[in-house]
DNA sequence: CGTGGCTTTGAAACATTTCAATCATCGTGG
DNA sequence: CCACGATGATTGAAATGTTTCAAAGCCACG
C-alpha cells in the first residue's frame, strides 16, 4: 500500500473507525464469521491464518500498522485474525464506511486491499517455489528489515509463525538462522531481536524474492 | 470467474477482440512489455511464467478457454505468456474496450480477473506450503480433472510445467504420476492422457486442496 | 527408420523432517 | 530475590523425502 492511498484514507477511518485494542494472541475475527467489520492497524501486528482438517495452519499473512486488513471478497472471513502482540486497531463496520464515505470509497478500499494482497501472495508463491530453506529464511529476514527502521530490528513474529509461513518446521526455521549467524550474515540478541550485519550476502541469499 | 459474468462480457469482448491464432510455444506477450492489450481464451491453454536471473522459471497461471488474461495491475506485463499448444485468443485492445464498453466495464474487467488471480495464488499457496509431492500431484490432476469432462482426459500441461507450477522437479512429478497409478488411483495412456479409477482416493490425497 | 524431445527409471547425494533432549527466557509464587 | 515452572528456541541423530546425475525408454515427426 503506498503512501498516498494510505493518507487518502485516512480521513475517513480515523472519523469512522473506533480504536480497539487487543491482547497477544487474542482473536480479532473468526474463520466463518461474516465479514461486515473492517479493520486498520494502529500499532502491533496482526496474523490471518486458516485452520486445515488435518491441523496444519497456512499462514495467509502478516499485517504492520497502516495497513488494512478483514475486506473479504465474499460475505464471510475466509481466514481467523488473531494478534501476534498487544495491539490497537481502528475498526469500522462495512455500513458506517458507507454511510460516511459512499459506495464508491469502500470499493476503493477493497480494491486496494485486494490488490496488496494479490502482490504478497505472488511474492510468497515465489518464496515457497524452488527456494531452499535458507533462501527463504534469508528473504523472510531481508523482508522484515525493509520494513522496519533502525539498527535493530524487532521480530514480533515468533519461530513457529515463520515457519508456517515459509513452509517448513520449525526446528529447519531455526538452525537455518544459526547458520545465518554463524556465517555472519545477521546477528541476534536473543530470539526475536536481530541486526543484519551483512546486507549484501543476505540479498544475495534471498537473491529471486 | 462465474457464468454469469461471463456472459456479462461476452458481447463486449465478441464486440471489439479480434480473433488471433497462437502455435505451440508462440509467446503471447512478454515480461516487462506495455500491457496494452487484454485477451480471451477461445480453445487451447496458455501459461503465464516468469524468467528469474538465476533461470529457475516459476509459473503464474494456467488460462483455460473462457478465461481472462493480460490485464496488469501495473502498465507493464509482469510476465510472459505463452501458448502452451496451437491456441486462438481473443485480443482486445484497452482503449477499444473502453470505447466499446466505457471505463466501467473495463475496470470492473479488471477487478474480476484480479479476484480470480488472488483466489487462484491462494489455492497455489495452500499447495506449496506444507503438502508433499504426491498430495500436490494429486491436488493438481483433481484440479485438472474438474475442469475436464468426460471420463478421458487430456493432459494440455506437459511435466516440465507441472514440475515448475508444483515447485517438484520433472523426476519427482513423473515418480509420483507413477506411484499414484500403481496404487490404481488414475491411469494414464501415454503420458497426456489420463483417466480418475479412484475418485474418493485422490480426493483424499489432494485432502487439504 | 532414425532423430530429437520429452518422460521414465535407478542409484547415490542431499536437504528437510521427525523425534527426543537440552537450553534459554520470562513471569510467578514462595 | 530466587527458585520454579512454563513456553518457546535450539541442538543432535536418525529417518524420510526430494533432488541430482546418469541412462534408458517412448513417441512423434521428418
Amino acid at each position: 500500500m503506498t503512501f498516498e492511498t494510505l493518507c487518502a484514507n485516512d480521513d475517513l477511518f480515523a472519523r469512522v473507525g473506533a480504536p480497539v485494542v487487543f491482547a497477544k494472541d487474542e482473536e480479532i475475527y473468526g474463520q466463518g464469521e461474516p465479514a461486515d467489520r473492517v479493520y486498520r492497524m494502529v500499532s502491533g501486528m496482526v496474523r490471518t491464518s486458516r485452520f486445515m482438517p488435518d491441523g496444519r495452519r497456512p499462514i495467509g499473512d502478516f499485517y504492520y500498522p497502516g495497513e488494512v486488513f478483514g475486506l473479504e471478497l465474499g460475505a464471510d472471513h475466509a481466514m481467523t485474525a488473531e494478534a501476534m502482540n498487544d495491539c490497537v486497531v481502528l475498526a469500522a463496520s462495512r455500513s458506517a464506511l458507507i454511510a460516511a464515505g459512499g459506495e464508491a470509497e469502500l470499493k476503493e478500499l477493497l480494491w486496494q486491499a485486494t490488490v496488496r494482497d494479490l502482490e504478497n501472495a505472488r511474492e510468497h508463491l515465489a518464496l515457497l517455489v524452488r527456494k531452499s530453506a535458507n533462501e527463504r529464511v534469508a528473504s523472510f529476514l531481508l523482508g522484515v528489515a525493509q520494513r522496519s527502521q533502525g539498527v535493530m530490528i524487532e521480530l514480533a513474529i515468533g519461530r513457529q509463525d515463520m515457519a508456517d509461513y515459509l513452509g517448513l518446521t520449525i526446528e529447519t526455521v531455526s538452525r537455518m538462522i544459526t547458520q545465518l549467524q554463524s556465517s555472519g550474515v545477521v546477528e541476534f540478541q536473543g530470539c526475536r531481536r536481530f541486526r543484519v550485519c551483512d546486507q549484501r550476502a543476505l540479498e544475495g541469499l534471498a537473491a529471486a524474492a
